[in-house]
DNA sequence: ATAAACCCTGTAGCTAACTATAGGGTCAAG
DNA sequence: CTTGACCCTATAGTTAGCTACAGGGTTTAT
């Protein structure tokens, strides 16, 4: 009755690997089970929600370590405020609008000088592509070299 | 004259460490230069296009890795196709727009929840940041818990 | 001539998030 | 009673891109 599983059925119920869970409880991610006699971790049911809510937190961009930060907000719900919670999200929701921005920079960098390559069957002796890295700047109507 | 340069000042003029320097070269991206008698590496002015050329495209989004493929390119370019360089770049094109779009799910998603968040000073006992990392799923109108 | 600044090799460490391996013990089925 | 599936710990390896020693030799400036 009092569902407790072992960590093989967890690993199975939540879509992690046996090894990803030691791994997550070593790291303070999750509780320390209790044993049975012969030493097997024996989970609540309780623990499949936990290992999801590590989950969808790492599914929006936090890292194990973020996670153990909001865990600890999340066990003493009561001692923190929103605010801290609130703070913590927007850091987070920063972090991941700058990484985009620096891809998006990449993108356009890369995509100009892809399509300023004719792409075609021949040498790339001249290739508008490689050239560009080597010079550092785009096509641009032969703009004589400087090296 | 013809410039030759050690290691320091070919790591000051283009910008990276020296370490990084002698680690590229153990990465094939650089050239084993010459050696002095007393086994001093001594770079050619080339040398500085070289590691730009490796900046540059890592500044692009291309891993050390890809570098040293676009490096083999560049050194057979007559051998190579522009097609074949081109479809090089477009493939690396096409991750960071994979990156970009996953990393966009996850601020619509962090966004989501966050914005949902009082954001004030009281107790977090009832946070719907945490609530939503706990349930998996935002807000959406006291649908009653399952917990 | 001596000290600082530079160079060399080789190896180890760092972060992140696992994954794998070695060398065991336990448990259920047939 | 043995086989196979499962569990345990502890340690090492993985990828990426460096960075930091340790323990030397060389060059340069004073």
């Amino acid at each position: 009755m009092s569902g407790s599983y072992k960590i093989g059925s967890l690993a199975k119920a939540s879509g992690v690997s046996v090894e990803t869970l030691r791994f997550y409880e070593k790291q303070g991610l999750l509780p320390e089970p209790n044993r049975s006699e012969s030493g097997y971790r024996l989970y609540p049911e309780s623990a499949r929600n936990q290992v999801e809510f590590i989950l969808r937190a790492k599914a929006v961009g936090f890292s194990l370590k973020d996670i153990a930060g909001l865990l600890d907000l999340e066990v003493n719900r009561e001692q923190e405020t929103c605010q801290t919670v609130k703070r913590f999200a927007e850091e987070k929701l920063m972090e991941i609008e700058n990484k985009i921005q620096e891809l998006q920079q990449m993108r356009t960098a890369l995509k100009q000088i892809t399509d300023a390559c004719c792409g075609g069957p021949l040498p790339a002796s001249h290739c508008t592509i490689l050239t560009a890295l080597a010079d550092g700047h785009p096509d641009k109507e032969k703009q004589h070299a400087t090296y």
